[in-house]
DNA sequence: GCGATTTGACCAGG
DNA sequence: CCTGGTCAAATCGC
């Protein structure tokens, strides 16, 4: 294991310094942006500074991700991958009947992201969860506590998320989120009218396209196998932009809620975007997520192609293999 | 009183 | 048998 796991890591030291550049330019011209801002437009100083949040945590997702992927594999993470079986009989829970404590068959989607804290506490990712229960993990130092959506009984939704405060960093919590939200919740009050249309200044509209631009450009000329790295371990962003199932949309407190889900995507349209598959739902959330949200912030325009050169790199046969 | 958290027990997979 | 994930009773906090 650890023989190809050394050669992975070379090539993902060169892919992820390309990533982190970009991704402090990104967060260069954020600072500018809400200069340009100034004191005005609440809503634009919002999406300035969740762009501005999910950057950040994006580099320490990369510059840490070196460490984070022997930890995922040893972890068993990667199974639901190596191991795309039998979707059907897990998800369709029989709830708090009968069979009641026969989980462990968990081929749920699920991803990483490592955040940091607030407080005592990991940051809110907007959504409420409920805690049911922890645990001692062998080799950690801290517990690991597992928790579901509150609407799990209200409303069926089966997401559900692991919290453990990392042995290096007590400032930060690494997080393997398993299942989509299926619940509604929506979103509090922010800034109704002014929703979804961020491009009252000249100058921050161009700074957000020059911003987008550039993340386009580079993310593609990134190797496969850096690409490959950022799907390994973790998403920046751990609220979901489209992750929500056909048949009812979780928007919950998505900082990026607008008034209606589309994202410039069509769902009529949009295959590229359809999250069924479990392995090519992983391996496209994770950038998409960051992603999507700089060019939903900056770009009225439909999805860019940016999003399919994306979808390129994140081969998942390679990313089987790489876990393999 | 209700909902959330804590915590020991239970269960399944490896 | 060990470990991780979940349950559920007890407890806590509003």
């Amino acid at each position: 294991m650890a023989r190809s796991m050394g050669s992975v890591v070379d090539g993902n030291n060169g892919g992820g310094g390309l990533v982190v550049t970009e991704l402090s330019h990104i967060k260069e011209l954020v600072r500018q942006l809400e200069v340009h801002l100034g004191g005005s437009h609440d809503l634009c100083r919002h999406l300035t500074t969740q762009i501005f949040t999910i950057t950040e945590r994006s580099i320490s997702i990369v510059t840490s991700s070196n460490d984070r992927k022997r930890s995922v594999a040893d972890a068993g993470l990667a199974s639901p991958l190596s191991a795309a079986a039998t979707p059907t009989s897990d998800l369709t829970a029989d709830g708090p009947f009968r069979n009641a404590k026969k989980r462990k068959v968990m081929e749920k989607r699920s991803h990483r992201v490592r955040v940091g804290s607030a407080g005592d506490n990991p940051v809110d990712d907007g959504h409420s969860w409920r805690k049911y229960g922890q645990k001692e993990i062998l080799g950690a130092k801290n517990p690991r506590g597992y928790y579901r959506c509150t609407h799990r009984h209200s409303q069926g939704c089966l997401a559900t998320k692991q919290v453990q405060r990392t042995d290096e960093d007590p400032t930060l919590f690494d997080i393997i989120y398993h299942g989509d939200h299926t619940c509604v919740q929506r979103p509090p009050p922010l800034a109704p009218a002014a929703v979804g249309r961020p491009e009252h200044n000249p100058d921050a509209s161009s700074l957000l396209q020059s911003l987008t631009a550039g993340l386009t450009v580079k993310t593609e000329g990134l190797p496969a196998s850096a690409a490959a790295d950022l799907q390994g371990w973790g998403a920046a962003a751990p609220f979901y932009l489209s992750s929500s199932t056909p048949a009812s949309g979780c928007l919950e407190r998505s900082p990026f809620s607008a008034s209606e889900n589309n994202w410039g995507v069509s769902p009529a349209t949009s295959d590229s975007y359809l999250p069924f598959d479990d392995a090519e739902w992983r391996g496209r959330n994770e950038l998409h997520e960051v992603v999507s949200a700089l060019v939903l912030a900056g770009a009225p325009a439909p999805a860019p192609p940016a999003v399919d050169g994306l979808d390129d790199l994140l081969d998942t046969d390679d990313i089987a293999s790489f876990f393999a």
